[in-house]
Parts: structure tokens; sequence; C-alpha cells
DNA sequence: TTGCTGTATACGGGTTCCCGTAAGGAATCT
DNA sequence: AGATTCCTTACGGGAACCCGTATACAGCAA
């Protein structure tokens, strides 16, 4: 098993549980922090100090507080970490359940074991460190099929592109001049038009205004 | 001390952070419900049994899974409760921050305590309970101005419901047509673009979508 | 080649939204 | 009572959005 393991997790009941856990599973070395800023640091001093974390298992969001920090969120963490690190085991663990997301970390970052917290977060959790530690990868039932083509709920970089210029307020004319400047194509306002229109007719939306409504609500910006 | 009290939380790393934190206080028997549902049975049951519950600390947002819940969420679960159980000491341990939400539980359902969950929750749980204990009521320092005047980040319940149509959907005629059925005014199409106009400046919106964007950012529907 | 299909674009007209102006009424102040 | 202010409502014009239709072009199949 594991021996030294590092927990990158802001509420502080969250790491009690996950201590605890641990112990359970015989990790005699568990340190805890509740910044990624205090985590990157700590995973490249025991690097230097020739004992190295084996295993980071982080939370995605942190709440903000006084402290700035320079890695704002655990996606940024991992992202830094993995490129100095890459034998470094790391599993996120995070009420985040959308496929995209699992999707990027897995693909892009490489992260060897996504965990919902849920109700049975912490069984998972202990499943996906024994998973992980046989080299193998983890998902939680939930996101299990993160991986296989995109859902019905997704959409496209482009679509997503838009939405989000949308629900910045810009105009669909706006969008257009924007998009037209970036080089993102189609960009014509008709296009951008027929688009909306079938985002609309897909997420059952009556008008604009409804679609950003329910596409925030899936959390999908 | 309490002796007898019941955590009410779906993810299973928090409630044992939480337990363990009670253990530390002291608290005899502590139990544990997963589902809204069940904790309102099983704080009737005690009560049936004459040996009711002195506390209930619950969270506000419980994910949904294959169970149908009559109790959706926590809030649901202390408005059945309070009716019934005007004695029963409540404290709402969550990750919501928002004002508005505070005062609503603390002045409407009259609960004993608010608080946040943060890298220091379960200090400031555990100071709650005490507090509350001792007949007190306790918020947590993030939400200790939730009782005084609004801020500008929030609005009327009048502004509200305009918002939330908005974002089912609704035309702005539509909106004036629903509010003359339910007889709330002011309810001219006239108005209701006023009234528009004016959060849109407030919340700095270029327009409609601009400003549903921003009000389901911060959290206010 | 011909025809089919899917996508980008253009255009027009009907609706909804946005914004300024103005009239009417209630409450408050002098 | 008269003046002032606040709020609701009405209206009109221009902008943005919604929707159907039409053209152009690429890719693919028969």
């Amino acid at each position: 098993m594991f021996t030294k393991v590092l927990v990158s997790e802001d509420m502080d009941d969250i790491t009690k549980g996950v201590y605890t856990s641990l112990c359970d599973l015989g990790i005699s070395q568990i340190d805890q922090v509740q910044y990624c800023d205090d985590a990157y640091l700590k995973i490249k001093k025991a690097t230097l100090d020739d004992a190295p974390y084996q295993l980071l298992i982080t939370d995605l969001s942190f709440k903000q507080d006084h402290r700035e920090q320079r890695l704002p969120s655990g996606e940024h963490l991992v992202k830094a970490l993995r490129q100095e690190y890459p034998n470094l085991k790391i599993i996120v663990y995070s009420v985040e359940d959308r496929l995209q997301k699992v999707r990027v970390l897995m693909n892009q970052y490489d992260i060897n074991a996504y965990v919902c917290k849920s109700r049975r977060g912490l069984l998972e959790l202990s499943e996906a460190i024994t998973t992980v530690f046989k080299e193998q990868k983890y998902l939680s039932p939930k996101v299990a099929n993160a991986l296989s083509p995109k859902t019905d709920l997704e959409m496209s970089d482009y679509e997503l592109k838009l939405i989000e210029q949308l629900s910045k307020g810009l105009s669909q004319e706006e969008i257009s001049e924007y998009f037209k400047a970036n080089e993102t194509s189609p960009n014509s306002l008709s296009s951008i038009e027929k688009r909306l229109n079938k985002l609309r007719i897909q997420f059952k939306a009556n008008n604009a205004i409804h679609l950003i409504s329910i596409v925030k609500d899936l959390g999908l910006i």
C-alpha cells in the first residue's frame, strides 16, 4: 500500500473523514493541506528532500478567502503537477459529476482516478486507492461512462464558445464579429442564429434566455 | 450538553468528520441519516417513543439518486419539522453562503444556528452547538451580517419572481399575463420592462440574457 | 455525371426586446 | 390646497431576435 499520501481539500470536515479512511487502509503518513498552492509546494519540497509523495488526493473547487492563490483550483494544481511529476499518482475527489470535466482530467491531464463525493464517496475512494496502487485507473460508477462518446446533454466546442459569448452579454451580431476576428467558423449571423435555434430545440428552451438558464443549470458553462 | 443528536447529511465523508467532532464534544447518542425523508421519520418516531432528539444538524442540498424523496432538500425538512416540533433545536450546516437564504432560514423557519462549511467549518460547528445548547443563536462569521439590511447584490421578492419567470423562458408579455393571473403587481408590460431595465443597470448587464447569466452566477436563483 | 445530403450563408417579415417620453394616480411635504 | 415625488401604465420607434425560405457549395453514392 502507499505509505506517503497528500490530501488537498479545503473543507476540514471532509478532510477528517478522508483521514480516517486512509488510516483504515493502513497508510502511515497522511499529510493535509487546505490550499492548492500549499499542495504544490509540499510536493516540490518532498521531492527535493528525496522523500516524494506517492499519491495526491485533491478536490477540485476551493473556496476563496483572504489568501491570494496562484493555483485557485484543483484543476490548476493537477495541470501544474502533471508536467513536473509524471510519476505521481493523482486521485481527484470532487462533487462535480460532469462527464465533460472528468473526460478532460482523465485524457488531458492523465489523472489516475476520479471519485465523486456522494453517499458512498468514501467507499469509492478506498476502492480507487487500492486500484490505483495496482497501477490501474478508477472511475466512480456515476461517471464510469465518461470516456465513451458524448451524451445528448453535451455540446461541441463551437457550441460551447457560442453559448459562452452569449452568456457574456454579446448580441448575435457581436458574436458574429467576434468569431470573424478570432477566425472561428461558422461566423455569419445567419449561421449563429441557426446554431442557436438547434440548441434551443435540443435543450427544449423557449428562447435564448431560457437556453442560457438551462445550460447554466446543467453546469455546462 | 446535548445527549441525543441527529445528523442529516448525504456525503459520507462529511458525516464522518462531523461524527468525530460531536464525539469530542461528549455527545453520547449520535444518529446519522443520508436522506431528509429518513431524518423526518426518525425524528417522528423518536418523539412517539418518548425519546425525542434534542438537536438536528442538517445539510441543505442533497444529491438526488434512485430513491424518490418527499423532502428533497434540507430546507424542506426544516420547514416540515418546525411546524410539528417547535422545541427541536436545528442547526443548518451547508456550503451555501448566500445571505438571503440564511435570512429566510433564521427568520422564517426560526432555526437556531447557521454554520458555513469551510476551512474552519468543524470548529464553527462545535461553537454553534455549545451556543445553541445555551439557548442562544449562532451564525458563522461569514454570514454574521445576514440579519442586517440587504446588500446591493440582492433584490426584492418581486424582482426575484420576475427573474425566475424570465429564466423559465417566459417572454415579458407572458410574464405580464402570469402576474395578472396571480394578482402580482405591478404587472403591466411596461412596468416589467422598466423593472428589468433597472436590474440590468444594477447588475451591469448588457441585455436580459446577460442578466440571467449574472444572477445565476451569483446564486440568486 | 447526376443526384442526394449536409452545412454555410443571405434575406425578409413578424415578434420581442430595449429605451425614451409622457400621462395619470397615490403618498408625502410645505 | 398645492407642490413634489414616486410609481404604474401607455405608446412609439428602432434594435435584436426568431423563423421560414432560398441559394451556394462541398462530400458522397449510385
